[in-house]
DNA sequence: AGAATAGTGTCTTTCAGACACTATCAT
DNA sequence: ATGATAGTGTCTGAAAGACACTATTCT
């Protein structure tokens, strides 16, 4: 950017440059579980092996741009679903054996989706599929993730995943522990309205923890995000929580 | 990454790509203020500003690599400063205008110098010069940060930057911030012996604000990373402190 | 001795964890 | 009434803020 006397004298096509990709991970929370959307791949490099959706940055659009796009051409997102689903640049990948064919550097962007918005586009003919995470303990900070096939529960096999995205998906899941507490990308995972039931098992399954529930409350509560619609839970058979509304704070 | 029909099909050189470059935040302390390494342009464009290190990435190195390469090429680190400098990534800037000669996205490193590391880069002959940055308050978290010339302390009008600079800066600063009580990087600004008055400047100087002594120093040392060397400060015409070094917990 | 800062003891306040308790709904 | 979960009151313990105090060095 300031190598002025190269930049004078400097064609835009002479050198050799890296290409330029965007990579999105999808995640949400199935089942109690964090989980993250996939494509199958199934030509060569890395045939039958998983991968997250990206695509190449144009000369046009920024990256969120381009990120955006990947929502909408690989995941079949519509506006609407475009706009209520909280983006975030996480980390940019620049190893040099990153992809087989040529040198790609890549940056990597975390999409959080609500539940119904998951499943929605699970169900989509996008192609993708669900994979469920496994939440690394303290000790396996850093490593790649594992992920596993959301079908069974149980499974045990993990799936293959391609090029480096077993470390990217390890980013995404260390930051969003990170920012969990101080931030709001919790309720980006939630619907419009939720019980202080439902905010707490998404933290706690993104944390791989249980909490305190009157201090979970307490402090959720005088966070002053929160916002009682007076409205109440339905369809239990017992005693329905109050809806709480997130607003973002001023 | 995963665009396998256009990536069967794709002549390295035949689609145009973004340029790609890294540039650098090398910041440090002067006189209790944090202050960044600036270059300042001669050409066009934005000629008489003041730009962040930087360079484009080859195709045979990594981003981190780059980011060394630059330490050594344009800010003239030895090997051995290199090795003493914590260097992260910082965050991926890709605004379509950020450069008026062509698509430039710029993978942006934060880089921490140690005082004295500074003062002997600054002396060197890469032409590179201190600026005292504005520690912006709560209220303007993520607004372009103001640097002012180091020169005279009480210096009121800022010094232009180049591109986007002042964004990368704010970012640098806020993440400096972030990461201070959780993380160790506050040792990066000192020497390998430091007393914990020292390092209580460190963080008052980076968050802005006054810290209470007796919580600050039973917070550092039941962290257990502070080894004491047995060895005091000299040169002080009052009691001399404890020095203390740094050991990296596992 | 005096000045100046290093370093500590202790009280108070704040907040998280724990646990039990009450409240409210469907059946 | 019973079962099940929502929601709260309160005790306890850990840690931060505040403030005063002692300790140590140089001049």
């Amino acid at each position: 950017m300031t190598e002025d006397d190269f930049l004078r004298a400097y064609d835009p096509a002479a050198f050799p440059r890296p290409a330029l990709t965007v990579d999105l991970v999808l995640m949400g929370l199935r089942g109690g579980c964090p989980a993250v959307l996939l494509m199958p791949r199934t030509e060569h490099p890395h045939a039958g092996r998983w991968a997250l959706p990206g695509s190449f940055v144009r000369l046009d659009e920024t990256l969120d741009e381009a990120a955006e796009r990947v929502l909408r051409t690989k995941a079949g997102f519509t506006p609407a679903e475009v706009a209520e689903t909280h983006r975030e640049q996480l980390y940019t990948f620049g190893a040099l054996d990153r992809d087989p064919r040529m040198r790609i550097v890549s940056v990597a962007y975390l999409a959080l989706l609500p539940e119904a918005l998951f499943t929605q586009v699970l169900m989509g003919d996008a192609g993708l599929s669900a994979a469920r995470m496994a939440v690394p303990g303290e000790s396996e900070a850093g490593r790649p993730v594992a992920v596993f096939a959301a079908r069974d529960r149980a499974a045990r096999t993990a799936l293959p995943l391609a090029f480096d995205h077993a470390d990217i998906l390890a980013l995404a899941i260390l930051r969003l522990r990170g920012k969990l507490d101080y931030s709001d990308v919790g309720f980006a995972l939630l619907p419009e309205t939720f019980t202080l039931r439902q905010l707490q098992d998404v933290h706690e399954a993104i944390l791989g923890t249980t909490l305190n529930k009157p201090a979970f409350r307490r402090r959720m509560l005088d966070r002053g995000w929160l916002v009682p619609t007076g409205a109440r839970e339905t369809g239990t058979s017992f005693r329905p929580a109050e809806l709480y509304r997130y607003r973002k704070p001023l």
